[in-house]
RNA sequence: GUGGGUAUAGCGCAGUUGGUUAGCGCGCCAGAUUGUGGCUCUGGAGGUCGUGGGUUCGACUCCCACUAUCCACCCCA
């Protein structure tokens, strides 16, 4: 395939056939988010390089190896977003949402962009949903997003997702547990994989994660992370889980997730899913205090997470949950020559003024090539117009489904009151049918 | 960056130990009496067999390289 029909490595399409799940589940998720008073925020899908240096860490992956990094014609050093938290709180810290009413709330939902190698549920182009609340430094901000997590998974109709907590302290017990695990494992150095003695210098936590196994044994009776939490993280820890409980939100606490990005602070979590191949998380998050404050804004703690879309849908298509319909087409009018043609655009632009999806032929094309078509696109309704329809001024709706005609009058009113009229039925006919069914479940 | 799989029509796939006009399903277009879809039937359009080289009388088929894509490692959403 000649390059400029081929699209760049890791990036999709979305086609015509699957664009209604995906504005599916950003309804969902925006929905949910105002439901929580979080309002959206909207950045530019590149900031300065400087920005995420500091944001994310220089020291993570993203930053060292996975960014869209150039210079700009002005010799700025110019980043296309890896994700999204550095961006909004630079916002959030640029616009003053920090000194207004607290706490902040802002979601937000873009693409994001890493260099990376494609593989199942991960690209090069990705979309990010995410949510910050900043302001409250208290268990119960980190409940709010996690349980706001867990509605969205609930009504995209997600199954097996579970929620996966754990605490990896604050700026001081936490360098006090890295110590502890590189002190344990710089002893038994010459068991370690070799991509694990990399990690012991750069990101010690990673090697409780091994596949191998001789490093899986060893991770056994490495230190723990929780028994290095100091008083004030552990209690902290202690309030989450009971909140959690109280909100009937069940979690597994999994000692292992440390979060690939630097600023994290206390609470993590992650929305982890075994089947998404090799990708096990649809959602990761946590609390960050300390951000705002490295960011140049006021010394705010926050909380937030974020969810790959991608992986949603992904996810949803696997497990069979479902999308919404289609809109479809309610009138398809069926003209026969030009002036036929023209009374369709004409009757077709006041359906849709009314709030009714109409189509009408532009191909020039016979009554049977248009009633195909018509099929085809899953119309509800055709009308043919021909000389005789035109003279009369009167035309046969056709219910597609059951195949029965309805004349209407030819004009604008006529057939709106007709439509009405046989969506009203049908409403009823649903309403009918939805209580006959609580009958036959209530007995 | 490392490893493995794949590459034939818009999509999903066949293609015999190398043999001449490369097939099937779906989709698309048209027809099966004049202006009516779905089911069926008939016909049609659409392919430099990923690209470049090599072996051979002859390559979709064998070999090499490259590219793309998928999967995995790493890491993450």
């Amino acid at each position: 395939m000649a390059i400029i029909t081929t699209k760049p490595k890791g990036t999709q399409d979305l086609l015509p056939a699957d664009s209604h799940k995906w504005q599916f589940v950003e309804s969902v998720v925006t929905e949910e988010a105002k439901k929580s008073g979080f309002s959206m925020l909207r950045t530019p899908m590149f900031e300065h390089t400087e920005l995420f240096l500091r944001g994310v860490g220089d020291t993570t992956d993203i930053v060292n190896k996975e960014m869209y990094t150039f210079l700009d014609k002005g010799d700025r050093s110019i980043t296309l977003r890896p994700e999204g938290t550095a961006g909004a709180l630079r916002a959030a810290i640029e616009n003053g949402l920090v000194h207004e009413a607290l706490p902040v709330r802002i979601y937000y939902l873009g693409p994001c962009f890493r260099y990376e190698k494609p593989q199942a549920g991960r690209f090069r182009q990705f979309h990010q949903f995410g949510v910050e609340l900043l302001g409250p430094a208290g268990y119960a901000a980190d409940c709010e997003t996690m349980s706001l997590g867990v509605r969205i998974l609930r009504r995209l109709g997600l199954q097996n997702v579970s929620l996966q907590i754990n605490s990896i302290g604050c700026k001081n017990c936490r360098a006090d547990y890295q110590a502890a695990l590189v002190a344990y494992f710089d002893q038994h150095k010459d068991q370690l994989c070799e991509t694990c003695i990399e990690r012991l210098g750069k990101n010690p936590m990673r090697i409780l994660d091994c596949k191998c196994p001789t490093c899986q044994a060893l991770a056994k009776d490495a230190p723990t992370n929780l028994e290095y939490l100091c008083d004030d993280c552990k209690t902290e820890f202690e309030h989450v889980k009971s909140q959690l409980q109280a909100l009937q939100i069940p979690y597994v606490i999994n000692e292992r997730i440390v979060r690939g990005l630097d600023y994290y602070t206390r609470t993590v979590f992650e929305f982890v899913t075994g089947e998404l191949g090799a990708q096990s998380a649809v959602g990761g998050g946590g609390r960050y205090n300390g951000l705002v404050a490295d960011l140049g804004g006021p010394d705010l703690p926050g909380v937030g997470f974020a969810m790959g879309m991608e992986r949603l849908v992904m996810l949803m298509e696997k497990q069979n949950a479902p999308f919404p319909e289609k809109e479809v087409c309610e009138v398809c009018f069926i003209p026969m020559g030009e002036q036929a043609v023209q009374k369709s655009a004409v009757l077709a632009a006041r359906l849709r003024e009314e709030g009714f999806a109409a189509e009408y032929d532009l191909m020039g094309r016979s009554v049977k090539a248009q009633m195909k078509y018509a099929n085809r696109i899953g119309a509800k309704y055709t009308l043919v117009l021909g000389d005789n329809e035109l003279a009369a001024g009167q035309a046969n709706l056709k219910d597609m489904a059951g195949g029965e005609e309805t004349a209407v009058p030819l004009t604008e009113e006529g057939l709106l009151e007709v439509l009405y009229q046989k969506n009203i039925d049908r409403m009823f006919g649903d309403i009918a049918e939805a209580a006959e069914q609580m009958n036959s479940q209530g007995e």
